[in-house]
DNA sequence: TTAACGTATGGTACGCGTTTCAGAGCAACC
DNA sequence: GGTTGCTCTGAAACGCGTACCATACGTTAA
């Protein structure tokens, strides 16, 4: 393989000015500056990037984590990552962690080794301090809420998603109104679970321990939860569905045993997915491409050295269609 | 920061004998392993990977190329291929190229400039000549039929699955049938277009250029097509559509005007994804996440030099629900 | 006229780990 | 006793490009 010093010797310039024309450095006389590129051409030149790497200290790769790529939320974080990538001139490395530690720490070794220049997190079920631990290698930005001081994250705000959707249902006069969340133990569940029997209590809505169903996540789920949900004496008028995807589940299900939706049961998903069209499924729009952008911009800002705001939070915009 | 030199120092033993032991060489004394292995843990070694790669020149990264990530299809292929790279200790580098042939090359020059040592490519633009002069710096695995001679693919066996379709179709009556695809110059387009115009000879079945889409790929543009086609005074009486999402959107536009489907149009989809069952859409069951495992196996097997079959095909199978 | 500054170029150290080669020590085998 | 072969270790070269420092020349300002 050829390598600058070839170019040199060929060009008849030193090592540092073929360096200089290929960073496009302005001090190089137009007829050096030819010679080079000639040499380049002649000798099919490929420059090696571990070297500039290496030289360097940095890599322009950002490495981003998510517990499972082909989940519609986080695919679509991704995708604005990639744009974002793509815009500032970065690569980026993706790691699919499972939930799972060890595959995490794998992956937080990428910055320490200095494969990355950053990590985004899109979430994370590592403790605090071994975040923190790792922030020391480089800049680090999570997608949810984090409780790590050493990190900076960008999140959307579920709480007042929820209030959206609920204050909707009420002004339809609804006073019954139930949840179905998906995982109740992740940050994501806690909040919404939380800020959902907040919202009840103030404003003294009925409420039915049947009324709740979590760890729901498929269609499949939807439907089984339809099901229960129309087997019950005493049912609520209206459904706050944490997932677009039970919530068609529930409406099909609606749809095949003649309930009318929004009539006797109105529904509200979570997303905006492409789904929620086509079921006509008012829903929350979460900004999520924008999500993975910021994420991005914020990381790059920080590997530049500028400062970014520690917390940023995302608004959410409620979606009317014909489920409520 | 401290580097293989200054460890070799402290355990007063060479440079070679660190790498050895960091590397697991089994020619090492017991008492030397363990002066070295105390010597990075006092003075918090870690070592650099760019260093790594540029002396082994190879970095266990391989490059995956998708036009959109947050398509269903490209998010579980790169899902698949996650797993894969997990299994086998390699990195992914991810690149979405938008369709767009600068970003392609951008992409390629990934693997010149020797950041991965292998790429799949969920999907390109780029001609034969392109790829084949890229083959030259490395190894490349498709995920569709590919005309260059100098890669390897797997891909899903697409002319059988549009048989089934079409077998299907015809077995209910149908004799016109008009056909929907994403982007035609792909090679998936190139041979769902091929596949089709070749069954709809065999069988002579009846033809109108109007009942030809394409560069279609969101239930938006489903709503669309079903619009062109309700206006159409001589229609086909069913729809063959490459993809799940648009399918949905020509059922919803139908349902709007009153189109009853099967009845006065029949549908069917491609992919098995969530959204067909909502829809009640008859589809082809694409096995997308084994192709990403596969192409990765494929890609792994090359890198480590052993052969591999040129061309390797998946296969599908019909599901029928309600649209047909 | 001289100091100061901008332009242009090259030498060399640096970033860091792996690999090849040479050689020493020691055991086994003929 | 001599040869063969394995275990263990280190010196030095190698992979490759960048960045700092020194230097030389031309120009402009004081």
């Amino acid at each position: 393989m050829t390598n600058i010093f070839e170019i040199a010797q060929k060009a008849k310039v030193s090592r540092t000015t073929v360096s200089r024309v290929l960073n496009n450095h302005p001090y190089v006389k137009a007829d050096k500056r030819d010679a080079v590129l000639q040499a380049i051409k002649e000798l099919h030149y490929v420059p090696n990037f571990n070297a500039v790497h290496l030289s360097k200290g940095k890599t322009n790769i950002i490495g981003v984590m998510v517990p499972k790529i082909d989940h519609p939320f986080f695919s679509q974080l991704i995708a604005g990552i990639g744009d974002a990538c793509n815009r500032h001139g970065y690569s980026l490395l993706l790691h699919q962690s499972n939930n799972d530690s060890n595959q995490e720490l794998e992956f937080f070794n990428k910055l320490k080794y200095k494969l990355v220049d950053g990590l985004i997190l899109g979430s994370t079920i590592s403790p605090p301090h071994v975040l923190d631990e790792m922030a020391i290698y480089g800049k680090i930005i999570s997608c949810e809420v984090s409780e790590s001081k050493s990190i900076a994250s960008v999140f959307i705000d579920h709480e007042s998603g929820l209030q959206l959707a609920l204050d909707h249902l009420r002004e339809q006069g609804h006073q019954h109104i139930g949840l179905c969340i998906g995982n109740a133990k992740s940050g994501v569940g806690i909040n919404r679970k939380q800020s959902f029997f907040n919202y009840q209590q103030k404003y003294q809505l009925r409420w039915h321990a049947d009324w709740y169903f979590d760890g729901k996540y498929t269609i499949e789920d939807g439907i089984q939860v339809a099901r229960q949900l129309f087997s019950l004496p005493d049912r609520p008028t209206a459904m706050v569905v944490g997932s677009d995807y039970v919530a068609a589940g529930i409406i099909y299900e609606a749809r095949k045993q003649g309930v009318r939706v929004p009539d006797s049961l109105a529904v509200t998903g979570f997303d905006n997915q492409p789904i929620s069209k086509v079921v006509e499924l008012s829903t929350i729009h979460q900004p999520i491409k924008e999500l993975g952008n910021t994420a991005a911009d914020l990381l790059y800002n920080l590997i530049h050295s500028h400062d970014v705001p520690s917390t940023n939070k995302l608004n959410l915009s409620f979606i009317k269609r014909n489920s409520t």
